[in-house]
DNA sequence: AGGTTCACG
DNA sequence: ACGTACGTGAACCTA
């Protein structure tokens, strides 16, 4: 019976994939990453073999993996970790769900069916090929049992593949003597101990030499070299045993049918489910199952006529809710347009059999398709889109109030997420599958169609995890306001930006030439690398913190490290400079608006706090702590006859802190505006307030932000460049003096552990998985996470309210003055020279009035000819 | 593509 | 013993 079998050696190709991936959570929380590794292994396998048969051997206990196993051996066995033990149960699962047969018999390990079944179907005449991260298995390879290695290399994974000639040709020996040798070399990893002092070299001469460890005995007298010949005389019982642990069975005893092991469909609708459970999507694509569900295709129709048109919008003008998208003309529908990337038409959706792929084309114009979104969004009570404000560049949308925006939504209900396409949604949502080679009105239709029919749950989701007064008050009129914002964007002096850039172009030659002289040679100074070789090796600095990569030259390592070598302060200053030149003189020069107008975005959707975001370019890092950086502020200007007035909350987040944790002090100390930094510090070093040394306020300082960021003690203590311990004390007395907030940040852990995630005062959550991680570090990750998330998150909220309350207050009173600029606890308004008086109070009392906390909120204004001036 | 560095809150 | 402060984005280098 000839035919192909694959094997895989189960638990080593987990532990291959969980070691050789990043650490994935699916929603609930259960780590997937050694699941997901093992399918893409034993898929590109497959694809490759196209076998008849396949199996899986497990061990049936769980086994401490070769890394443990000289701890094991040693006895002091490590468990395998957490997250990998719950991941073996569900790959075994996974397999029985896409029909794949697995093996495992108490009694004997997984090598030993490995090794069996391999025999056996060899002799059936079948070819065989074995995978295993294993090197043990090569013992197994013959002329038609071939051991298969993956190793993953840069993402990718290679296969090493061994036939016995193989195995001869890599290690000199046949696969039978393989066995031999491993007797004598032994293997750490493996809890085979070997010979003493006997390593891979003397070993493999043995037995190329005598071929067995039996044969080299009897000849033990004339093994060289003498060391080895002392060695095997001493330890042969070592050897023996050694030969037994390596060797593996084939002719172990135990009912095996290949029939069950032949590989039928295996994209099953239940693997597909669980797929789809464990969020494995490059991995849904495999199925071809449109939809397991049903064929929501057959409601798709697309409209080129006019009346159909008016047709089709007199009816969606009646419907509850509708879901639009937009698409642009670029590859196919007009081709005299094609590459300008306009609108091509809209998507439509009222309903299961009403979805509509409308194009701009014969007698619809863009213009009518705008008007007749514009009454059908007003007319409807619920009008959904994906990336509302996207949308906008291309339609107007009318009913602000009731408008639905999914991915804000999505985002909502999992911030931690890369990216939120309307795919994801469709399937987590609704259970529906688009097929890559769809054709293109029919993904019109389905982004349409999801639009519209995603509402409902994602309502309902949003309601049960008491987030839809967050979504329907705080982040839909957000999406609005950051529209406004995107639209109004910030004047940019582009020909003070030029000079700018020229002046920080010459400084830069300057320090070049110097830095080349100092260390005698021309290198790239902006390589980490070539910098590394010139200051560690070249000059003989002896190298602090290392990275992956090698040794830092991160600039506080520098700092510490040589605080007055001339050549580590002129490359400091050449790196600040350089820095400033590509990415804010030349970066932001690039971004310059026919309008004059820097018009970056807005993101609603990225981090994981609630906090915006900015992009192309980012407009919340134009420099200000430095003086040289700080002058860049100077090209933000106002429009002529206009001035610039900044707002920004003064110490929010600690204000949020004192806020949620109930601290008595820590509120009395802000209802009575107190210099926190420094009561803190008079506090926790116990120093009548008048006599607070700066020193100690700015310590105080460091302090207060450490509590906001999770306070570590090692965090601290980097910070303010003082030992652990010192720190720790600090902390300690921080929390005697502020024990509110001691036991507020106790709690929010506490919950978060239970939970899984943390909330902010308005109800927006992370979810917090490192958590649960048996990691030390991770899980450290995720308690100053979960500290953290509420306090900036509920600030995020709280300056969201406030934006969007100045923003329509602008509007509402038809003023001229509009806001340009979120900065986290800033706006930058650029304000119209008679409304500088009611922009302030605007400003004021929005901000201040945004929450109602236990202490106030206070806003810091400044007004000014340009953002340098203003703050 | 991923790592390093550095700009901001 | 583990090796870090929380949250971002852009430029540049290296592979």
């Amino acid at each position: 019976m000839a035919g192909k079998i694959v094997l895989i050696d189960g638990h080593s190709i987990l532990n291959r994939a969980f070691y050789g991936l990043p650490d994935l959570t699916n929603a609930e929380g259960l780590h997937t990453n050694a699941v997901y590794g093992f399918l893409n292994i034993m898929f590109k396998i497959l694809e490759e073999e196209k076998p008849e048969y396949l199996t899986v051997a497990f061990d049936v206990h769980a086994p401490t993996f070769r890394h443990n196993m000289y701890a094991e051996y040693k006895g002091t066995r490590k468990p395998m970790a957490d997250e990998l033990r719950q991941q073996v149960p569900i790959i075994k699962e996974v397999l029985h769900a896409m029909g794949i047969k697995t093996i495992e018999k108490a009694g004997l390990e997984a090598d030993d069916l490995l090794g069996t079944i391999s025999r056996r179907c060899e002799q059936e005449g079948m070819e065989v090929s074995v995978i295993s991260g294993d090197r043990d298995l090569l013992q197994l390879a013959t002329e038609h049992v071939k051991i298969r290695i993956p190793k993953t290399k840069q993402g990718k994974t290679e296969v090493e593949d061994y036939y016995a000639k193989d195995v001869k040709e890599r290690y000199q020996v046949t696969p039978k003597e393989f066995i031999d040798l491993k007797a004598l070399m032994g293997d750490t990893s493996d809890n085979i101990p070997g010979v003493p002092s006997i390593g891979e070299k003397t070993a493999t001469k043995i037995i190329t030499e005598y071929h067995s460890i039996e044969n080299a005995y009897e000849h033990v007298e004339e093994v060289k070299p003498p060391r080895a010949s002392k060695a095997l005389k001493e330890h042969w019982d070592l050897a023996v045993m050694s030969k037994t642990l390596a060797t593996i069975h084939v002719d172990a005893d135990f009912a095996y049918s290949l029939e069950e092991a032949r590989l039928g469909n295996i994209y099953t609708e239940e693997a597909y489910a669980y797929f789809q459970r464990l969020q494995f999507k490059n991995l849904l694509n495999r199925f071809d199952v449109t939809a397991p569900s049903n064929a929501v295709e057959d409601g798709f129709t697309e409209i080129r006529e006019r009346k159909e048109a008016d047709r089709i919008f007199a009816k969606a003008g009646k419907a509850l809710a509708v879901g639009v998208c937009v698409f642009k003309n670029t590859k196919n529908v007009l081709p005299l347009f094609a590459g300008q990337a306009g609108p091509g038409g809209i998507g439509i959706c009222f309903g299961r059999e009403n979805v509509f792929c409308i194009y701009a084309e014969n007698d619809i114009t863009m213009d009518y398709l705008v008007e007749r979104v514009k009454e059908v969004s007003e007319s409807v009570q619920v009008f959904s889109m994906f990336d509302i404000k996207a949308a906008m560049s291309y339609l107007e949308i009318g009913g602000r109030e009731h408008s639905f925006d999914a991915l804000v939504a999505a985002y909502l209900l999992n911030p931690l997420k890369n990216d939120y396409t309307y795919e994801d949604v469709a399937r987590e949502q609704l259970d529906l599958i688009l097929e890559d080679k769809a054709e293109d009105y029919v993904k019109v239709c389905y982004e349409a169609y999801t639009a519209w029919a995603s509402i409902e749950p994602l309502t309902a989701k949003l309601k049960e995890e008491q987030m839809w007064q967050l979504f329907t008050e705080i982040e839909m009129p957000l999406v609005f306001t950051l529209y406004d914002m995107e639209q109004n964007g910030v004047k940019v002096e582009a020909e003070a930006l030029r000079s700018y850039g020229a002046q920080l172009g010459v400084k830069i030659v300057e320090l070049e030439k110097e830095i080349y002289d100092t260390a005698g040679e021309e290198f790239n100074i902006n390589s980490p690398k070539q910098l590394g070789v010139i200051l560690f090796e070249k000059m003989g600095l002896k190298g602090g913190r290392k990275t992956k990569t090698g040794y830092s030259t991160a600039a506080d390592v520098l700092e510490k490290l040589a605080p007055d070598y001339p050549i580590i302060t002129k490359i400091l200053e050449y790196r600040q400079l350089t820095k400033l030149k590509s990415t804010y003189a030349d970066g932001l020069a690039a971004y310059i608006n026919e309008d004059g107008r820097i018009h970056g975005r807005f993101n609603q959707t990225i981090t994981a706090t609630g906090r915006i975001s900015s992009t192309e370019p980012n407009l919340q890092n134009i420099p200000i702590r430095m003086e040289l950086g700080r002058l860049i502020r100077k090209v933000f200007v106002p429009e002529e006859g206009y001035v610039f007035v900044d707002a920004d909350y003064s110490q929010i987040e600690l204000r949020v802190l004192a806020h949620c944790s109930e601290d008595a002090q820590l509120i009395q100390a802000y209802k009575e505006a107190q210099d926190i930094h420094r009561l803190t510090a008079s506090q926790v070093f116990h120093t009548p307030f008048e006599e607070v040394t700066d020193l100690q306020r700015r310590n105080a300082k460091a302090v207060n932000f450490g509590i906001v960021y999770g306070i570590s003690s090692y965090g601290l203590s980097e910070d303010l460049s003082i030992d652990i311990k010192e720190a720790k004390q600090y902390i300690e007395q921080y929390f005697k003096t502020y024990p509110g907030i001691k036991s507020f940040l106790d709690d929010t852990v506490k919950h978060a552990k239970e939970m899984g995630y943390v909330v902010t005062l308005f109800g927006r959550r992370r979810p917090v998985p490192e958590l649960k991680s048996s990691n030390f570090m991770q899980r450290s990750f995720g308690e100053r996470v979960a500290m953290n998330a509420p306090i900036q998150g509920t600030a995020a909220d709280i300056m969201k309210i406030a934006m969007c309350a100045v923003n329509n207050r602008l509007k509402e009173n038809h003023m001229k003055s509009r806001l340009v600029l979120q900065v986290h606890d800033e706006l930058l308004v650029e304000t119209y020279h008679t409304e500088v008086e009611e922009v302030k109070q605007i400003l004021k009392e929005e901000m201040e009035q945004a929450a109602s906390l236990e202490v106030p909120l206070v806003v810091d204004m400044h007004t000014g000819e340009n953002w340098y001036e203003a703050k």
